[in-house]
Parts: C-alpha cells; sequence; structure tokens
DNA sequence: TACAAAACGTTATATTGTATCTTTTCGTCA
DNA sequence: TGACGAAAAGATACAATATAACGTTTTGTA
C-alpha cells in the first residue's frame, strides 16, 4: 500500500469519525510513513522545518496526540519514538519487534498474547486500559 | 520480607557474582525498596541529597545501571522510573501491572506470556534480548 | 607498596516533553 | 453572510529526563 493510499485511508476514517486530520496532521503522518522506521518527535519536527520558518515541539507533540488518539500511530515506549500503524481499521492488540542492530521495527498483532495478559492482568484484579509490549532484539536480517 | 533482609539479599547476590554493591548503590536500592513505588531518577536524588552535599545526575544513574545489570531494580519504560525487584535471585519474565489511580505497580512473572513472546517472535525471525510488558490500568482498591 | 581497574565527583550539555498565552482557522447558526 | 464559539496552530518559555567528558578517589591485587 503506498504513501498515498495510506494517507486517503486515514483521511477516510478521520471523516467517518468527524476527526479532523488537518494538513498539518497529515504531514507528521506522511512523514512517519515515508520514514519506514520510527522518528523522534524532534526528528520530524526537523523535518517539517526543511526549508520552512521553525516550527515549536508543540507543534509536533499535539499532532503526535491526535494521531495516537485515532489510532493511526504508535508510540515505541523504549524509544521515545513513534511509527505508523499499518492496520488503522480498528483498535488491536499491538506487539511491536525492535531490532537494536538496524532500528526497524515490526509490529505483530498476537491475540493471544493480548488475551493471555488481559487474563493476568484480570487474575490480580486489574482492569486494564493500554498494554505495551515492546521485545527488543536482533532481527532476521541482521544475524 | 523486611527492607533489611532484602538488602542482605541483595548483598549475597552481588558478592556471590563478583560484583560490588557499594554503599552509594545500596543507598539507592534501600530508597527504592522503602518508596514500595516506582521512582524517577530525580526524585531518587533529591532523596539522597536530603541532609548532605547535593549528588549530581550521574551519580544516580550510574548506581541505576549497576542495579539494572544485578537485576535488583526494573525500568518501568511507560512511568520513565526504577521500581526494585521482588524476586531477585534469578533472571525472569518481569511484567508490570501499572495503575494510573494509584500509581502503585504489582509485577507479575508470566511464564506463559514469555513463551508466547518467544515464540511470535521467532516466527518473524526475531532472537529476543529484552522483553517489555506493561499494563496500564486501574486496580482493584482504586476501583 | 605500586599498579590497574572500578567507582565516584563535577561540570556541562543533550534530549524529550509541557505549560501558558495569543492568534488564526473552521464550522455553525441566526 | 457575518458573528460567534470551539478547535487548531503559533510562540515563548521552561520542566523533566538522560548522557558526555574528564578528572579524582578508592579498591583489589600482584
Amino acid at each position: 500500500m503506498s504513501t498515498e493510499e495510506r494517507l486517503e485511508r486515514a483521511m477516510r476514517l478521520c471523516t467517518g469519525r468527524g476527526a479532523r486530520l488537518t494538513p498539518q496532521r497529515a504531514r507528521v503522518l506522511r512523514i512517519l510513513i515515508e520514514a519506514e522506521r520510527p522518528l523522534g518527535a524532534y526528528e520530524i519536527l526537523a523535518e517539517m522545518a526543511g526549508g520552512q520558518r521553525a516550527l515549536a515541539p508543540p507543534t509536533v507533540y499535539r499532532a503526535l496526540e491526535f494521531l495516537l488518539a485515532q489510532g493511526l500511530v504508535h508510540r515505541l515506549e523504549t524509544l521515545n519514538a513513534f511509527i505508523d500503524c499499518r492496520h488503522p481499521e480498528r483498535p488491536h492488540p499491538a506487539q511491536f519487534l525492535i531490532c537494536s542492530a538496524c532500528g526497524r521495527v515490526v509490529e505483530i498483532d498476537d491475540e493471544a498474547i493480548a488475551a493471555r495478559l488481559l487474563d493476568a492482568a484480570s487474575q490480580s484484579g486489574f482492569a486494564p486500559s493500554r498494554k505495551v509490549v515492546e521485545v527488543i532484539g536482533v532481527c532476521e536480517g541482521c544475524r
């Protein structure tokens, strides 16, 4: 799926929800899609500033906040970075494999892991709202 | 198990491994044990500075680095904070339930989750080195 | 005791993230 | 269509987290 197709899909999703994927927000999303790797907020900021008057951090953080809320991007806690989501249509358990050699990230959506985790949380009397699962390792290509 | 017992256990573990749990490091560990909740590095720093000449951030970060390497504390990625480990005797899968209301954290060591995660990673040709599993939610007491 | 490695101190700075207030844009409705 | 209120974006300042670099002290050991 091309960058343009993804952006169009994102636009459709937002419109359908009454959310506004403004040019600014779409620009952040485009940068993340084209990067094909996780980017820090300040890396995005640098991309956006290219050739234009400099933007301030809150601009990027606000766009990211929106995109996260819409499920269009994910935040990688171990990297303090952001990556676009490949299946933003519906909520899904998101687990990430992060290669410490090349920096690439694979998103897997394993329902079994999510279910087991939910189960364990319930046993401890816990009502989960967000699950963070990140595996750091070395990918096939880097071994 | 009391604070003192835990500190003694930590000392035994380190001695047995040829690692040095120095007074400085033990002090950081004690602060984490007594806190009974996750602390940020700068919170630890503030505790240590109490009544004494001020210490600098690297002091705390270096102690934490040691304690993490020895498995005596864990880092909570979603909170940028640290918490003492309840079963430091041997390596174990560490999963955390983090209450967004009271801030308390429960460590669960669910081998099934770890195994399933390892399995999923392997299927993607991934060789894991570290697994981060953190569930944010509301604990029983807070509901 | 002398040496090398480990631990620690100190200063400075990098990186990541927010609070606050103002201005602009957008949708809606009289 | 023009005014109004809400949402978004701009701008400034700063808070919170983390590390680099380098010198000094301590420690274990030959």
